[in-house]
RNA sequence: GGUGGGGUUCCCGAGCGGCCAAAGGGGGCAGACUGUAAAUCUGCUGGUUACACCUUCGAUGGUUCGAAUCCAUCUCCCACCA
């Protein structure tokens, strides 16, 4: 994996004095509190601001529903404002009872390094970090020095607990089970803030709408020290249409950034299928197209061959961020060739390079693949529950067999009606064979 | 510290000695219908080449031919009292 790869398109600064930031924050739906909204806007529009975000490093690898706050800093940085990226090293280590019913995982020091990197590798898809156009940082730098007593004396006595208590995240914890541990966590990311600001002049924070709480602690310690001028702003917490959190679908699965984990082609189908109802916000969010224009494509009087094409267009942008032109071309072709094109003629006008893709002449489709050696293959052959399983089409055999007797699974196009069939060699065509459970999912099984 | 109530499969929530792999709902997956959407209807939803076997009902040990169900200890939650 390449740092900074698609990068560069971002350090443009289109339009700039035109259209401003805060007003496009707005329109997008990206803007749900704010600690002052005046002065917001006005730090935001006549200067340029340096503002962190933090992300925990829990995990090795980020999903979609990482991606709103990432899309904002994106948003952001190109308008000339400065993001940091903080990664919570240390915080991870003690867990944000925000939203949480349960305690929180704690992970090993070595654990969160290796995180923190994959964290750091995957952002700079979307950040530029060349040149000091933004920071990454981690909180364990500063956080694992302190000096019990003397943070106490200095940042604890700042903090009134009755107040803390107060907090719903707080709150909604106490009754079971919040450790002194996860309580002290506000306080810690709102030291995070006050050494940002000391350190990079970091003005303003901006997060999920969870982080409320935390976000406003940070800027009430900072005016408590006498630093002045800081702020916070959060963004919505993002739903689909049925109110479940965004971005777990697929099988209750994450979609992850990760193409090991969630493969190009599944990245692009995820955002393909998303509802009609949530088409506009999407393409808000996580696309770059100007607003009258996603406003234009997906009216919902619109024609469903030009819903359908709007969708292709968000799939294509949002895969485009996340890995590239050449593979969101690749996916685009993939699902086109497979499902159908929304608009092959390219009659709708949109500003997106997807309609610079000449579908008449497009190679052939690249679906995700497995291969394997054609030894499986050979004799008795390969049961096909098992092979189901070895794609990643199922998570057991059971779960094939019962997808088998419910008429969902298909081998080339046709329904396997045998639970017990053995795929042998010579099902395969030029070397493969097309296996799908349901419609959606499928696999490209190489024999080599 | 004391008393009472409780921890059930992805989630909520029944079950209170065998008919329990465990009702019902939610979610998820698949089928029909469609626009690769939504809505609706139907099926599936612990594992295993499977009319059987194996592992699950907070943890460990026990009583029974047999336990998610009874007993003991531990642990965590909830309510009240101190």
């Amino acid at each position: 994996m390449v740092y900074g790869r698609g990068v560069p398109a971002i350090i443009d600064l289109p339009g700039k004095g035109k259209m401003n930031v805060y007003q496009e924050l707005k329109d997008r739906g990206f803007v749900y509190q704010e600690t002052d909204a005046a002065t917001i806007e006005k730090l935001l529009t006549t200067g340029s601001v340096t503002f962190y975000v933090g992300f925990d490093p829990t995990g090795s690898s980020l999903h979609v529903g990482h991606l709103l706050p990432i899309m904002a800093m994106r948003l952001l940085q190109r308008y000339g404002h400065k993001p940091i990226a903080l990664v919570g090293g240390a915080t991870a280590q003690i867990g944000d009872p925000s939203g949480r019913i349960t305690v929180r995982p704690i992970l090993t020091k070595e654990e969160v390094a290796a995180n923190a990197e994959a964290l750091k590798c995957q952002l700079s898809r979307f950040i530029n970090f060349h040149d000091g156009n933004a920071h990454f940082v981690n909180n364990a730098d500063w956080l694992c020095q302190i000096n019990y007593i003397d943070f106490l004396r200095e940042i604890g006595s700042k903090f009134s607990v009755s107040k803390m208590i107060a907090q719903d995240s707080v709150k909604s914890r106490l009754g079971d089970g919040l450790t002194f541990l996860e309580f002290n966590y506000s306080i810690l990311q709102a030291y995070d803030f006050v050494v940002l600001n000391e350190r990079l002049g970091c003005q303003m924070q901006f997060g999920g709408q969870d982080q409320w709480g935390n976000m406003v602690a940070g800027t009430e310690l900072a005016r408590k020290m006498g630093r002045e001028g800081v702020e916070a702003l959060t963004f919505p917490l993002l739903l689909d249409g049925s109110g479940k959190k965004f971005g777990k679908t697929a099988g209750g699965h994450n979609i992850w950034l990760d193409v090991n984990r969630t493969s190009v082609f599944d990245y692009y189908q995820f955002w393909r299928n998303c509802e009609d109802s949530q088409l506009e916000k999407l393409l808000c969010y996580f696309t770059a197209l100007p607003v009258d224009e996603i406003r234009r494509l997906a009216a919902p009087e619109q024609t469903a061959a030009a819903l359908n094409r709007a969708k292709e267009i968000l799939a294509y942008e949002a895969t485009m961020l996340a890995h590239g032109e050449e593979e969101a071309a690749k996916a685009f072709l993939a699902a086109g060739g497979k499902f159908g094109f929304a608009d092959p003629e390219n009659r709708i006008a949109t500003s997106s390079a997807v309609s610079r893709i000449d579908v008449a002449t497009a190679a052939k489709a690249a679906l995700p693949s497995v291969t394997l050696p054609a030894a499986d293959f050979s004799g008795e052959g390969c049961w096909i529950c098992k092979l189901m399983v070895t794609a990643g089409l199922c998570g057991s055999t059971g779960e094939a067999r019962r997808l088998i007797q419910g008429g969902g699974a298909y081998c080339n196009e046709r329904r396997i009606a045998d639970v017990s069939w053995n795929v042998t060699a010579d099902v395969f065509e030029n070397g493969e064979i097309l296996l799908k459970a349901g419609k959606k999912n499928m696999k490209r099984i190489i024999m080599e």
